[in-house]
DNA sequence: ACGAAAATGTAGTCTATGCTAAATTGATTT
DNA sequence: AAATCAATTTAGCATAGACTACATTTTCGT
């Protein structure tokens, strides 16, 4: 089911920059404006301006002096523009004689452009394809668990096991207490239970039983498996 | 042999203005600032303001309350974006399995996406087709002499027999003229020679030969054929 | 812990493109 | 030929999104 939100249409430099968000926040949840500039090509005031405009939207969380990080929403958003320009690769590659290098630029410019009705009809035409010509994941079309490269460890199900990828702050007094906490880079950790209502998440890290609130749990970003 | 002139780059909506242009003036040369604003959905006075930066980019020819028409270069460009979106339509239609009905909307976005490369790789994959599924006429790549409804009388070169289809100004002392020369619309023309440097055309006229000046053979537009 | 360097944000400007309200031009009707 | 009506343009303004120059905040090296 996709999300029945009434939307106002988004511009295309709204979609780059969610899709650039999200490329950029896959090895860390908060990304740096100068990176966002350097990824888009865009002088840093620019891209302040935007994420400021992103951000009244709805789409992106910014935290002046920070980083800027995707709401639910504009993650919902990024993932549609993923979905679309690897599917599009794979299409140009699979019925159109493109060679898998000469597909990105192409793409880039008809992810703005395609429908969803055509988006799919591609999709059919490919049988559905779970990676494009580059080796990457295509999300399904509701986008929402498809993201499986880096997920807040306050968004992991309980039962789900996932590998720490990044402490997702620059406070020192945070990141303090998450290593004597035992979570840092590289440890699996498994949820065990998690409260609603942004409550705490229990853990079993090295055998033993851990709890972090939901502010932290939002830091620690993870990819599933392993 | 495509034309080698630098050219900016064009923004959709100049696209959507010379392609709007063309396809008016199929009925005459001269487009009415209203009726272009009619036919892209826009006020009246966003289009005087378009016209003019169309015209000082030598895309159009404004003569004030009096109309626009393409230059040489906005004819091209019109003729591009309409191989364009004729030929996504066919492909469509073609290899995803569109009706011919629900290709439109689609075709008008995609056409200003594209690029040339993945355009002549759909006309290859369906054969170079000449119509788009409406029966609707494919220019070819050059697109120069493609224009097959609708061209100026001072464009046609010796030995072509022609159609005029319309006197384009509302001059009434040139359209008298015109008339008593027999040369009125649903007249059969043949281009006996045309000199060069804007002179003038000679014509066979039911079987009689007249000579017109460039400025009025500009103003006579013609289908090739019968 | 402090001062320089890097990152980020603010202020003010620019361009493209759209709009409304008012003025102007050209056409039509008497 | 004057008056009126429709079409068109002008004037003034709005918005998105980019830029440069400058100010501020954070970070980092000592």
């Amino acid at each position: 089911m996709t999300s029945d939100v009434a939307r106002e249409p988004l511009t295309r430099s709204t979609e780059d920059y969610l899709k650039a968000i999200y490329q950029l926040s896959t090895d860390g949840g908060q990304v740096a404006t100068t990176d966002l500039a350097a990824a888009l090509g865009l002088a840093p005031p620019s891209v302040t301006g935007m994420i400021k405009r992103l951000s009244e939207q709805g789409l992106t969380d910014h935290e002046p002096y920070r980083g800027v990080r995707l709401s639910q929403e504009g993650r919902r958003v990024a993932l549609r523009m993923l979905r679309r320009h690897r599917l599009i690769e794979a299409y140009l590659v699979g019925f159109l004689g493109y060679s898998w290098d000469a597909v990105h630029d192409e793409a880039e410019r008809l992810e703005h452009a395609v429908s969803d009705s055509l988006i799919e009809r591609m999709a059919q035409a490919l049988g559905h394809p779970v990676f494009d010509p580059h080796g990457d994941p295509i999300p399904d079309a509701d986008g929402r668990f498809a993201e499986f490269v880096h997920v807040p460890l306050a968004d992991i199900a309980p039962g789900e096991t996932v590998t720490i990828c990044r402490a997702d702050t620059r406070d020192d007094g945070r990141l303090r207490f998450l290593a004597a906490e035992g979570l840092v880079p590289g440890t699996v950790v498994t949820v065990l239970a998690r409260q609603p209502f942004n409550g705490p998440s229990t853990l079993e890290v090295d055998g033993e039983r851990r709890i972090v609130g939901h502010e932290l749990a939002t830091m620690l970003l993870c990819s599933r498996g392993t």
